[in-house]
DNA sequence: CCGGTCATTGACAGCGCTGTCACATCTTCT
DNA sequence: AGAAGATGTGACAGCGCTGTCAATGACCGG
């Protein structure tokens, strides 16, 4: 078994007969290559269609040095995200024809640069995207650069070394604490994200500017330390519900916490929104899942996917022309989920 | 851009003369054949290593006649689920030097069957592990076993079709309503999974066997349909807790649908688990990180995935001999979660 | 109407690897 | 000791495609 398949597929000499034209000509079509006389491309797709031809990927891989795959490196974010953004990077894939390779690893692998070049190299992966905490690694960034490997980057900074799909976190979370500020709230603690992501500084930035802004002083110790995680969540929600002075507002780094600090309140008895109000980051399924429902901040995971890879392609597929460089940056606009566990109790 | 890589990657050749001997001896090596005297096999192994060789899977692909890739198919099951299995048959295609081609697709796509053969065949694609509810479709598997193609299903059915890793559903279910019965729930509601899953149709006969060898009748008011996601969870909860004989427990088929009874209930100010018990099936981490903690079944997914991906790399890979037929069905220990949701009230 | 230019096409040589098959080298048995 | 396997190894021909480069045809100005 596992061999099997002995029926002979159409190849690229079937379409080549049935056509009237030489392979490389049935080539340049399926390359899109320039240099077609319209009639002859209309004949060759003509050939391909009745065919139903399909370019063998390998010999293709093999042929041209490159694999036809994008390698989607991610180091564990929350399934949520990650299900969310590969969908989008698969759609994107699929429409060009393009297969997606993933690869977890390690943010703390010592030689994480290595083990990422090497990784391409060897499978002839066409170009990455990166996902954050890695897409913030600005060694990894230079390497792959140096490297001369595209690469972009979704969530985190926009360094120089490679294009990205983002939003502004900074303004997000501004955004988010002055809605908090608006419903009234002065004592509003955050919870801090995962140092290791470059977003967590942003969205820390954006919340002491709000309070700021409204002329309210930071109070360092409603700044807690989270990890991105629902138990990270929990400890901190539950040294801040522990203070003498509690918080009536919290404002966590993402959803996982958020839900965390939900849960640490109702242990204690206490009801959300009306004795803490709760909001997150990132409107995971999950703050529609809970009760009550989360305000959060939206971010369009599924369609900065798409776009990471679209913008990879381009670096990749144009491919011939060095011309194709990518092009910066690419911002999504934000959204601010308004739900229970803001709500203005009445 | 997008070429770049000018840097002329070990091949085959170089180690062959590095351990002087012939490609077609390396080559053996690689694969593991046999009739390589362990003396040569050394030395091989050793120049492998020394120069950091590993085979171009284009060449190889194209000159085996295989991907050395298996397909992943879904129709978007849960993504705590999916994710979970993703990650166990990444691991295990991983260990074994296979790639895991992702391919989202519709369970009511018309031809379904078509559309996978054809993407295998023309990806030449090594085999499948299929997800519920493709992993239910007979007619599939049918075409998958006619057309040589190796499969694997997880969860679901175990026909004789393909080999399959999985629980016992319905001695899951029926253990989950046992519980319930013993926490002194008489009327005890149960919420159906999608019709288009096979599980669901065995988790729904546990809970009938559980109340009736408990010697309770079933009532059929207290079955509802749902669909597997929060939305019909939510619906079906609505129908139930709108009863004039209102259950007392809500046994749900999936955790979504679970959570979505327990988001319900409190919008009608209820309590959980003083005014309702609820319990739900998968263990995935929603059911951590909702309050009260959900009362679930756990199976084990991961290793499900990375077993299901060792079952039919074992198909795939052993390759020559015939012998490797897979194995039948490998069954799962389900394990009961007992949280908060479920907990007796003092 | 001719040489020069450019758009269009094809012939051909591999890409790096595995399958086939022939050959070389051991075992084992009579 | 010699024949009949069993075992180990290599030469070689592609796998299906793309890059290179040369050949062809189309079109321009003078």
């Amino acid at each position: 078994m596992g061999k099997g398949n002995h029926m002979r597929s159409v190849t690229i000499d079937d379409v080549a007969k049935k056509a009237g034209v030489s392979i490389k000509t049935v080539s340049r079509v399926v390359n899109r290559e320039p240099n077609v006389r319209a009639a002859t491309k209309e004949k060759v797709e003509v050939a391909i269609k009745e065919l139903n031809y399909r370019p063998n990927q390998s010999a293709r891989g093999l042929a041209a040095r490159r694999s036809y795959m994008i390698g989607l490196l991610y180091d564990n974010p929350s399934p949520n995200y990650l299900a969310n953004l590969q969908s989008g990077v698969l759609e994107a894939c699929h429409e060009k024809g393009y297969g997606v390779a993933l690869n977890p690893m390690s943010f703390h692998d010592p030689d994480l640069t290595e083990t990422v070049v090497h990784w391409v190299r060897q499978s002839f992966i066409d170009g990455v995207v990166l996902t954050p905490p890695l897409s913030d690694s600005i060694p990894l960034l230079e390497a792959l650069h140096a490297e001369n490997i595209p690469a972009v980057v979704v969530s985190s900074r926009g360094t120089g070394d490679a294009p990205a799909a983002l939003i502004d976190e900074e303004e997000a979370a501004f955004e988010m604490t002055r809605h908090l500020l608006g419903e009234g709230h002065k004592d509003i603690a955050f919870i801090k994200g995962h140092p290791d992501h470059y977003a967590s500084g942003l969205r820390e930035k954006g919340y002491r500017r709000a309070l700021d802004t409204a002329g309210f002083a930071v109070k360092p110790h409603y700044i807690e330390q989270g990890y991105f995680d629902f138990n990270s969540g929990q400890e901190a929600a539950s040294r801040l519900l522990g203070l003498s002075d509690r918080p009536t507002a919290i404002f966590a780094s993402n959803d996982d916490m958020a839900a965390a600090v939900i849960f640490e309140a109702h242990s204690r008895k206490m009801d959300v929104p009306g004795d803490l109000a709760v909001a997150g980051f990132d409107d995971t399924p999950l703050s529609r899942q809970i009760w009550p429902g989360l305000t959060t901040v939206r971010q369009p995971i599924r369609c900065m996917g798409h776009q990471a890879a679209d913008l990879l392609l381009g670096a990749v597929g144009a491919g011939k022309d060095e011309a194709a460089e990518p092009t910066g940056l690419i911002q999504f606009d934000f959204e601010l989920m308004l739900r229970g566990s803001t709500a203005r109790v009445q």
